[in-house]
DNA sequence: GTAACGTGCAACCAAATGGTTGTAGAAACT
DNA sequence: AGTTTCTACAACCATTTGGTTGCACGTTAC
């Protein structure tokens, strides 16, 4: 059974926040696909080391990533569990909407 | 028919970055309720008019809401179609995952 | 043992963010 | 006409962000 943890205000932030950069978007994409070292990572920017390290970072802040110890390297990897909660954050505001149709439709069939 | 538009880097960033404020993602529930005038919105936080202001021109920037004149007010509306666009991005992220675990499983079933 | 590699962290810097106050214009009310 | 309401926008300020370089430390390779 899932736990499914209520996540506070600042904790969603944290999550759209790391999805708000394109960079952090493509490590999301690259780590979902296939563990990668940090190192492996930086490669594939044209920014230095330390500056994956920190979006690296920020997407482990909002627990979208995890890092694993593995020789001297971290592998990073992505966390599917946050990724769906975020969807389901969505998937609220889409209710929302939906009611909110549901209630013009109420109001048009009374007429 | 459906255009379904390819959203462009910097769209998503500011779709993301938008969501990324609570005070922003409680203006996004309140329109996707019922429309609001920008200073019935204000009324609601602890904040200047002109904060409020700026945060519905960042959901605004991002296509979230729409803004239309009506009298001297100005009326905001959810927009649902960039939500569902937001939704789809997160889609990929999951599916991105899917596959992965279906090559893991292939590569299990090999052995 | 020494050199090279991978990582973490601090200090620094320019630009963006999120808030403020103040000013000004258009619409509505009396 | 004059006043109030709603909005827009500029200027300003503190903090955060996203990048840099440099240094320290554990791990692997020679």
């Amino acid at each position: 059974m899932v736990v499914e943890t209520e996540l506070s205000d600042a904790e969603v932030d944290r999550i759209f926040h790391a999805l708000a950069d394109a960079t952090r978007r493509d490590i999301l994409r690259r780590t979902a696909l296939g563990d990668a070292s940090v190192s492996r990572l930086a490669e594939a920017y044209d920014m230095s080391f330390a500056a994956v390290q920190k979006h690296v970072a920020v997407l482990e802040g909002a627990g979208l990533v995890t890092k694993s110890p593995r020789g001297r390297e971290r592998l990073v990897r992505a966390d599917p569990a946050t990724i769906a909660r975020a969807q389901r954050l969505l998937d609220a505001y889409a209710d929302l909407w939906r009611s909110r149709i549901d209630r013009l439709d109420e109001l048009l069939a009374e007429s």
